[in-house]
DNA sequence: CTGTTAGCGCTTTCAA
DNA sequence: TTGAAAGCGCTAACAG
């Protein structure tokens, strides 16, 4: 078998308790006894097994994050910004992936769990009113990263600000007939909110501000995937009146309609211009005009933000709003006078 | 405090064995008495304590991947198909990123513990002889991802050939002058391999077939990074003697090639034909030719193989050798006649 | 088939 | 400042 703290307790001389408290680095150990435990923890190659530890302590120091696809490029700069921090403080970096209504679920409610996790991470993905109150009820610290978490901690961005931004700064352009895309109204697994539906909004009230009305036939909804916003980027640039400018709500849907415009034939911005949102990394790549947001910070934010939860669970800190910044890039330009 | 075994076992009236046997599936529990309990354990909305049963029974149900960059669109790609195997058989995905030579160490030397993980995947990085030794001695069964374990498990691909495969293509395209870009060699993550490497050479003995002489001017390094790419990519195509083709050892390199194309006013594939290596997302978007490589798969073969060394520790399945595809878009065309 | 019970390795009282 | 000892909740071995 593998060396226990009771074996180091012998070959020191002293208790297993006093072991145990060098090992959590008690004060309350005379340096000469603590110098003999070390000694033998070294002599021994000793290493606390981990499981009894959490066992006896009721800590299992392991985060969780539930994220919908963990491969998209914002979430994955969220997920690195989360995992630097928890690894910083050598906590477990345990990762749930949701690409389904079911699963989102099924990981909403048996991932909150003492035994599990000593705090939890929610990327993009607000929990219903049952939901949240599951998740209070079984303890564990939570903080809600890109949504807004009304009596708990949550860290995100003013999309409807950055919907406005994007709008205006098209406006600024001369552009009059901008069209939207944004996700899909009905996505299972963002059951009650969507930050596309934010930036919709922002988008909405910079154009009434600018006394544009808006054209239903403009406004569009998709699966946020770049193909799906590829065929109605198609739809809105065969639009007998072609829209000048499109604010799509994600870069991954603006790169749809640099395909759609591919498509016909157009060229982006002589034709018409267009403004994503995130800042991906390879919106640059693409010289993508964009709304950029600070994704990895987000990440580091919450995950901060968690552990001040985790060390002082009473303390609740509110919402966190990060600044966002308008990104001029090669995919707009002024309209024609 | 929470419900235990015990109060399950007495609202049942069984012994808390009985109900050990229905959690854990056992077939020598008569129907009637699992009946009983597991009403018991409904009514008292009873969940074991995944700590404890860790602790009594040995196992963790979590599983550890060490990667590298978790960003990278194709480390992401095969942490999805691990992180798809291990959910579907309830086990803990824990993550690991490195992305510094001291942190891999670290990863390496920490993460392989039974008190742990039950098992660990390992991705484009290979342990040196020590490490594995190390590994081996924790007794945590271990998968190996895009490289090869002499006496262990791992799933990865004919680099040398998807090279070969790469070079040979511009050669019947036509070009004679075909440059390469690969990664830096000395890159402090990968100790003693890197898929670029192999990939190198099989372009250099796809090219000496020909009948070319490899030029030391047209076979570059550089860290795998776009911009890195770029200005490697801008030298080589400022060259006295511009190279007609270039196969760079990873989408990400043919990425900066094309900035590099760009930004020399260069056209892609008239001026110089470009392949990658990968077939990452982005690939697609960018009409880029590449060599493709089942990204998501050999995540999701290297889980499953895991899955049967923590099933049947003593039977190794051998190295797994997935195949690679020529993809043809629209960033390479014949040499002008 | 089922009840009883001895730990698993550690933390944390409680006394001294 | 320290040692002794009582569990933490469960599994698994053993007895019946």
């Amino acid at each position: 078998m593998s060396t226990t703290i009771r074996d180091v307790a012998q070959r020191a001389g002293v208790g297993q308790g006093t072991v145990s408290r060098v090992l959590n680095g008690s004060s309350q150990v005379s340096p000469a006894t603590r110098e003999r435990v070390e000694r033998a923890i070294s002599e021994l190659n000793y290493r606390p097994n981990l499981i009894a530890q959490s066992f006896a302590s009721g800590r299992t120091d392991a985060v969780a994050v539930i994220a919908p696809f963990i491969t998209r490029p914002s979430v994955v700069e969220r997920l690195r910004g989360i995992e630097r921090v928890v690894t910083l403080r050598d906590y477990q970096f345990i990762v749930y992936n949701v690409e389904t209504a079911e699963r989102r679920s099924a990981c909403l409610r048996d991932v909150p769990r003492r035994d599990r996790i000593d705090g939890l991470v929610v990327i993009s993905l607000i929990p219903t009113e049952a939901e949240r109150a599951h998740i209070h009820d079984s303890g564990v610290p939570y903080v809600l990263i890109d949504g807004h978490e009304p009596s708990g901690t949550s860290v995100g961005i003013d999309d409807i600000a950055g919907g406005r931004t994007a709008t205006d700064y098209l406006l600024s352009l001369g552009h009059r007939r901008i069209a939207f895309i944004g996700d899909f109204l009905d996505d299972p697994l963002s059951v009650n909110f969507t930050s596309s539906r934010l930036r919709e909004q922002g988008y909405r009230t910079a154009l009434e501000q600018a006394g544009i009305a808006v054209r239903r036939d403009y406004v569009r909804h998709g699966r946020h995937d770049r193909e799906v916003a590829r065929i109605i980027g198609r739809e809105l640039l065969q639009l007998p009146e072609r829209p000048q400018a499109i604010f799509a709500a994600s870069d991954t849907q603006a790169l749809g309609v640099v395909l759609a415009a591919r498509d016909l034939q157009l060229t982006i911005p002589d034709d018409v211009s267009l403004i994503g949102f995130d800042d991906v990394e390879i919106a640059e790549f693409c010289g993508l005009t964009t709304i950029r947001q600070p994704l990895l910070h987000s990440g580091i934010r919450g995950a901060e933000l968690l552990f001040g939860l985790i060390e002082q669970p009473t303390c609740s800190q509110p919402h966190q709003c990060l600044p966002v910044e308008l990104i001029v890039r090669g995919s707009t330009r002024a309209a024609p006078a």
